[in-house]
RNA sequence: GUCCCAGUAGCUCAGCUGGAUAGAGCAACAGACUUCUAAUCUGUAGGUCGGGCGUUCGAAUCGCUCCUGGGACGCCA
């Protein structure tokens, strides 16, 4: 616990030792204190509403309960400085704000490790996301995908959770067999053939690629292998480039994995078989029509699912079903699928797996991004994955720039579909909010550089200086951290982060125009100021790290 | 037809486990660089929170209903 909550904990103890003191409500009445910060300064550092609540227990108007709390607190307990009673009930409290000035050197020792917290307290969770086919190249939604599942494993990670990422390789498919078909017809007309693409096949630039480089590194020679031959060497040929180039263009936009599941191995290490039996020793599997059909009605779905077709082959679902199995036998607490839009008519039967395989619904979360419109010139661009003529990440990341990529995929609430301006992405300008908080932190760097050059060390800072209204301003922000980090994991709300950093670099943009840092006629002052810079450049330097953005030290 | 997401300032979006006068960025307007980076700051203006009904001390937030936009409803993956 930091000095921030360990204030707000003896903060609620003070006011429900009141409550009980005042004779107002029982133990077991007492509802949890809920402390809130106030947007309008006039009404303290914390209210509580606490009163009103209690409105009806106690039989009193509540702006009399707040009186009687008020009456039995014990300000001295709480680092309280002053109360105030204001509106309907609400109880305002003004802090002494001494204890803020702990937070310096304690940013200050942890560094990297400021914002951390034990907030997850070990859980084990698995989150898979992106898992796009390897048929073609990542396109929008992916990126979309791949920064919001990096950011949250990182943020899940610094508050305590164990995290492990994974990426489910679909290569076992009806696709697949596409993807094969799609190289060898790129193949042959890079030999200058007329040779059609196959109905399902992949239009992609990439698999076009394929196709030349085949024709340049072995000529007309594969045309001799049989069709047998020819296929599977297609088919290898493809997966592995597809998959290169796939974990080529994810670690160069700074997502990797922990580990990256074939679903073939699924095949070859007979997993899926048992995985059905399973379910059928419990009683959710029936036979109708010549096909195997699993009951998810009996879980909440609105329909039972076919597992194996007439025609004696799998659908998607048996796979994903051993999948899953697979990864709750490995132990972890919790699963997460980071999944697009247009996958969560699929969540009630993969939960219903989860279900019939004895454990809690919720032991699956499902996270949905929603779909992402991409703006040019002002006009939506088209995307169509048959026609090829997607934005790809790469295409992206060489126009926008990594960094404004990620913040922006991840400055919006996933849930919301999100309009993704390339144009103000591109622009290197004030409109570009990634920017502003960038500059925040190069700010910084600048001025330390400055004290640096100047001989100021600043080791024996007494933080007791910083008085102003924007450094306790400042204080405050920073305190906030460890406790935002905390709420973006648990409600899986990594958009919480570029929020928090934007609304730091304010606070010190706004500080840095009001207040000179350096001044060598006051070096006690500048020292201190030098650490509550120091304290600002390390949390946002942490915040920035969490959503896979640099922290400059230039611009 | 059923289900999911969204509808908040001119634009893009926060806020949604119910709380005080609904916030931010951009755009608009007015100011601030002999000063540690003006990629910045200070201020002004801008709203029937899609409509209606309900729940209660109190609703952008919860419930019902309707409207609009997007998506999903395969023995595809």
């Amino acid at each position: 616990m930091n000095v921030m909550q360990e204030m707000q904990e003896n903060l609620k103890q003070a006011i429900k030792q009141a409550v009980l003191d005042a004779k107002l409500a029982s133990e077991d009445e007492i509802p949890a204190i809920i402390l809130e910060q106030p947007k309008d300064k006039a009404h303290g550092d914390y209210a509580t509403n606490v009163a009103m609540q209690l409105a009806r227990v106690a039989k009193k108007a509540p702006r009399q309960i707040a009186d009687e709390i008020v009456a039995s607190l014990d300000h001295s307990k709480a680092s309280i400085k002053s109360v105030d009673i204001a509106g309907p009930g609400f109880i305002n409290f003004f802090m002494n704000n001494q204890y803020l000035t702990n937070l310096i050197p304690t940013i200050l020792e942890q560094q990297e490790a400021y914002g951390s917290s034990n907030t997850g307290n070990g859980e084990k969770i698995q989150v898979e996301f992106v898992s796009a086919n390897p048929t073609g190249d990542l396109h929008l939604g992916h990126a979309r995908g791949a920064s919001v599942g990096d950011s949250l494993c990182n943020i899940l990670q610094k508050a305590g959770f164990v995290v492990s990422r994974e990426y489910y390789i679909n290569d076992a498919g009806n696709q697949i067999n596409n993807l094969a078909l799609s190289v060898e017809a790129r193949y042959n007309q890079a030999l200058g053939k007329d040779f059609q693409m196959p109905e399902d096949g992949y239009h992609g630039a990439d698999i076009i690629g394929i196709g030349k480089k085949l024709a340049e590194e072995h000529g007309e020679e594969l045309l001799n292998k049989s069709q047998t031959e020819q296929h599977a060497f297609f088919r290898e040929y493809g997966l592995k480039y597809e998959l290169d180039k796939l974990a080529e263009d994810l670690k160069q936009f700074r997502v990797t994995f922990d580990n990256w599941f074939s679903e073939t191995s699924l095949y070859e290490e007979e997993r899926i078989v048992p995985a059905i039996e399973l379910l059928r020793e419990k009683g959710y599997i029936y036979e109708k029509d010549g096909a195997t059909w699993f009951r998810t009605t009996d879980f909440d779905d609105d329909k039972d699912r076919v597992l194996v077709k007439q025609d004696g082959s799998y659908t998607y679902l048996s796979p994903d079903i051993a999948y899953h199995k697979n990864k709750l036998d490995r132990g972890f607490d919790k699963l997460i699928n980071i999944w697009g839009a247009d996958h969560h008519g699929y969540i009630p039967r993969m939960r219903a797996a989860i279900q019939a395989l004895g454990y809690d619904a919720d032991t699956l979360e499902v996270e949905i991004i929603q779909m992402v419109n991409l703006f040019e010139n002002g006009e939506k661009v088209k995307m169509s994955k048959r026609t090829g003529k997607a934005v790809t990440l790469r295409e992206l990341m060489e126009e926008v720039g990594i960094d404004a990529i990620r913040y922006f995929f991840v400055m919006r609430s996933a849930d919301s579909h999100l309009d993704f301006d390339m144009d103000l992405a591109r622009s290197q300008s004030n409109d570009n909010p990634v920017y502003y908080v960038q500059y925040a932190h190069a700010r910084i760097c600048t001025m330390l550089k400055q004290a640096k050059e100047k001989n100021i060390d600043y080791a024996d800072y007494d933080a007791s200086l910083l008085q102003s209204e924007k450094a306790e301003d400042l204080l405050k922000k920073l305190g906030e951290f460890t406790q935002v980090v905390a709420d973006a994991a648990v409600n899986r709300m990594p958009h919480r982060i570029p929020q928090y950093i934007f609304d730091l670099a304010s606070s010190l943009h706004s500080f840095y125009n009001a207040e000179k840092v350096i001044n060598e006629d006051n070096l006690e002052e500048t020292k201190a100021r030098l650490a509550l810079m120091e304290a600002v450049r390390i949390t946002l330097a942490n915040g920035l790290q969490l959503i896979g953005v640099q922290a400059p030290e230039s611009m």
